[in-house]
DNA sequence: CTATAAATGAAAACTCTTTTCTTTTGTAAC
DNA sequence: GTTACAAAAGAAAAGAGTTTTCATTTATAG
């Protein structure tokens, strides 16, 4: 199972959010990009759908949506954050592109040996890792290449 | 080969840059701790050192040592940056205490396989990578244990 | 339809970092 | 050692990015 605009809509209205045609725009950005956004990018999307919003409102979003766990944030982006909706639901990662910022999930992350040895040789407790690959996709490849 | 205070004072002559007490107050800093620093707790072990210098310097300083290469980020502190001195010279990780702010190397990221089928999955070249690790560590568990 | 708790938007505040500009200083040449 | 000067320091201001405040508007349960 995927999020849908639908699914993500149910999850905030049972947890007592309303659904505002603000909150709505910025879901419905967040669902239609393949690429990670930045509160800013989203701000600029909104608006170009004749949407009226507060920059103040995104962030409000966002922070929403990140507590819920429906969306995730790209580390490898430059300063500031930038967000991306959760696409598998279960453990996964991210392959990001440098050129267009277009991210490809991916969720057989097989460190499960690395920490396993990593616990023995060290004796911490390991909780959770932060696992992320930047790359240029095949349409950036051919873009440079011209 | 290690990097020591010396060696760094060395490399940052080299490359021009003159050495201030001011800059070697704050490699003297990073170098003797273990854990990963942000530019304030610099800023205040600097004070506690009885040596005067000014936020600015601080920034200046780090944002030399990080183009040289000298220091390495920790992404999986909270917010605003965090730097600690690079120790192994080659490709390295770090697993993070996230009760004391302990930092380990390792070098042995087994990551060619997953990169290799990524790569030949989606068609990306791929550029480089982000892993860390999260955990507890030996004396933070006996802390926390009590 | 109404009541109300929640959400919005604008402005201000806040945090983190960089820039500006004047004064000070490390370093190389004498 | 002195001297000369480019580079660095420090203070203050400016600049990003994000959160808070507060008065007004609105989604939703009854």
């Amino acid at each position: 199972m995927r999020l849908s605009e639908r699914k993500i809509s149910s999850i905030m209205r049972q947890r007592g959010y309303k659904l505002t045609p603000q909150r709505r725009a910025v879901i419905k950005i967040i669902m239609g990009s393949d690429n990670h956004l930045t509160p800013e990018a989203i701000y600029q999307s909104v608006r170009d759908g004749h949407q009226n919003i507060g920059l103040t409102t995104i962030y409000r979003t966002i922070n929403i949506l990140s507590d819920l766990g429906l969306i995730c944030e790209v580390h490898t982006a430059g300063s500031g954050r930038s967000y991306l909706v959760r696409r598998p639901l279960e453990h996964h990662h991210h392959l990001v592109c440098s050129g267009c910022n277009r991210v490809v999930d991916f969720s057989n992350c097989d460190l499960a040996d690395i920490e396993r040895k990593l616990s023995e040789g060290t004796g911490f407790k390991i909780e959770e890792h932060l696992l992320e690959f930047v790359g240029i996709c095949p349409d950036c490849q051919q873009t440079a290449g011209t």
